[in-house]
DNA sequence: CTGCTTGGTTCACGGCATTAACCTGGAGTG
DNA sequence: CACTCCAGGTTAATGCCGTGAACCAAGCAG
């Protein structure tokens, strides 16, 4: 069970850190609404903001006459107090982004990956290049950017090294939290893509508001971040959420997984374009690469094309009934460069498809959505890594840092 | 997020609860074992001690020496302190069971059901009879018993009336948590019966000393307990976990509940008898009820037997390693009386179909068990129920008592 | 200027875990 | 049998925390 005593500070923490989430994620508010929102006292309201105004992590921002009595005076978290570095590390890409406290980007820096299965030394060379290079391009003091966060592929251990395990990438067993330590001061913070996308959503697009969601993403590969009440779902071994590998089709098609009828090899782009190809007697969709392909695929209006998308929207929403019955989320978000495509144009017959293969009553109780925020959204999920950091360290459970770099 | 307030009375509560959870499950403690591992001061550790010592709660029980120095004294939680009843509500009887505070059964009761569809009237009458039948028969003072937890198999709503929806009793929207508040003064609680199972043996079976766990149940129907983290997965409205009605071969069998290719038309042992009795040219298995029926095709020699149970293996593989990739837990407990049966004879080669099928690296993290418990597992996991209330109210989050009756 | 209303602050109070000093009971030793 | 050692457990002083009640601030209506 859990071993974890509370001491009197952790209360303090856990407040403080209730208070700044409210202030962070919903905007400017009065001391008076906080204390609603919380159940604090006002003087602990008071107390625990006049800190924080103190350390310049939250100023006033204005006021609101509030009819008959004094104004109330806004809060909000000081856009300049802090900055946060977010990298994305694509398969032919690596992108990084510097945000200030409002979210708002001021940098941005990407370097374009050659080989398929690129040297770790080499991205984390472009990691500590872009690190500087957008600190410098925005023009901000070194020492106020609070944190670097790194967005991967593959599962990363959570430990002090952040040990990467990226298929994709050719990647097993890569510390990449050391190699970047030993570059930078800057405090690292490292997780899989899919889940810095899944915050970022919950967050700032489709799933604010909402404490249980599972947000899909379709790509070439399919993955999914389960999110439970308002926290990531990890797992034991922060592996959880493949469910583009989970078996749709028992004995079905080959996956490149090795496995026969994972949901990937039907409705992963990769799987898309081959199945169309094998309808289309061998000949593949036009277009070059994997996107431009699909897209082609999409806008395409021979029969062959049409069923094979429709068959696709058949497997994405029996796959998503999965999820819908596993998960019982109020919440699903689409998301993923194919899958955006695909909700783009399918969106009511992938609900229609979900509602038919799901238990009625889960079904209900959720609602389909597609993502919200643009192809950044996994380095912005990733530069919000060192301000989870801030409000986790403050909550319980885990002593600080989810086991990577804390510099 | 989280609008919920620490207080400095939540603190006292929260050590106590670790405290008392440490010292129900982990058997007789000394003092200073329970502040290594709570991590509290040996003297928050005796003052709470004391505190519940002198409730009754807790007693002494025997010291042991140590090398040299003063003997510690071990504590237990006093095993007639109070009593726990639990019920299980199945589809073919209502069992009724009482408990002391070291989970020995010191009474049983149990009432068939007639129709296949009960009327919740007299479920409730069994149920509550029951009740006062336990407790007599162990002539304990009804002011003694902490608490009446009930499993049903439907989805319980969350709210003071606890209203169960279960397809298989043919109940929808039965205000089961009213109905026996009104005939008893006990504190009642309500829960899915999965999940009282899951928590049985995640406390005292196959789940001991693990925090990420799924229990796959299989009988007639098919279902999960999802645990994360030490506490069970709910999801949005408590209906997570319905594994049964995944989709496992898109187009595939029809299930019961209307859709295509659920793994529990696979898997279920209704279903694996329908499609036995499909490859036996419509002859079906021999023996009466259900669960004769599936221990004689267990028995069977007959090729087409071999067959069908092998692809049985092939599906219940599959659908465990489904749950490997999505929920990535440290192991997975395999119960229910169709699991059961079909684990004790095939437990290797579904190891081996779930190795295949998951990903190599959270299959490599899982251990694959059978439940320990027996048969009135569903029951004793119901009787926590109540004990259940008495940690979490202490913990956190909810504002006591699940959303169930508090008396 | 007075009264009213709403927003925010100050301060004494009780509750909490901690630390450090202090008992308690048994085993070994001369 | 006294003395010492040692681990288990208790007690009192301390510092921190959120709360509630009294209090101050700021705008509006008359």
């Amino acid at each position: 069970m859990d071993a974890r005593r509370t001491t009197v500070r952790d209360m303090r923490r856990a407040n403080r850190s209730v208070l700044l989430t409210r202030i962070w994620l919903d905007g400017p508010l009065s001391r008076h609404e906080l204390g609603q929102s919380t159940a604090l006292s006002l003087a602990s309201v008071s107390n625990l903001v006049g800190e924080m105004i103190a350390e310049g992590l939250v100023e006033e921002a204005g006021s609101v006459e509030s009819d008959g009595g004094r104004p109330r005076v806004l809060l909000r978290v000081a856009p300049g107090y802090g900055f946060l570095v977010g990298a994305d590390v694509g398969e032919t890409r690596v992108q990084v982004e510097l945000f200030d406290l409002a979210m708002t980007a001021l940098a941005k820096a990407e370097y374009p990956i050659a080989a398929a299965e690129p040297d770790p030394r080499q991205v984390t060379d472009h990691l500590l290049h872009g690190l500087t290079a957008v600190i410098e391009q925005a023009g901000v003091d070194p020492a106020a950017v609070l944190g670097f966060g790194v967005a991967v592929s593959g599962t990363v251990e959570r430990t002090a090294d952040a040990v990467v395990h990226a298929q994709t990438l050719g990647w097993d067993g890569v510390p990449l939290g050391a190699m970047l330590r030993a570059g930078t001061d800057i405090p690292v913070h490292i997780d899989n893509g899919a889940k810095t996308l899944g915050q970022a959503e919950m967050w700032f697009g489709a799933g604010r508001g909402v404490r249980h969601a599972v947000i899909a993403l379709v790509g070439s590969g399919v993955g999914a971040c389960v999110v439970a009440d308002g926290v990531g779902y990890r797992g034991a071994h922060s592996s959880a959420g493949e469910w583009g590998h989970t078996t749709i089709v028992y004995g079905g098609r080959r996956c490149r997984c090795g496995n026969l009828g994972c949901l990937e090899a039907y409705v992963g782009a990769e799987g898309v374009l081959d199945r169309f190809r094998q309808a289309n007697r061998g000949r593949p969709a036009a277009g070059g690469d994997e996107e431009t392909a699909f897209g082609e695929l999409l806008r395409a209006s021979s029969r062959t094309a049409a069923k094979v998308l429709d068959e696709t929207v058949g497997y994405l929403g029996a796959g998503v009934a999965n999820l819908v019955n596993l998960f019982n989320p109020e919440r699903v978000v689409l998301g993923g460069w194919a899958g955006l495509a695909l909700g783009e144009r399918y969106l009511p017959q992938i609900r229609e498809v979900t509602a038919r293969h799901a238990l009625r009553q889960p079904y209900a109780q959720t609602s389909i959505e597609l993502c919200r925020l643009g192809p950044d959204a996994v380095a912005m999920g990733a530069a919000t890594l060192p301000m989870a950091r801030h409000f986790r360290r403050t909550l319980a459970r885990d002593p600080g840092g989810q086991g990577i770099a804390e510099a």
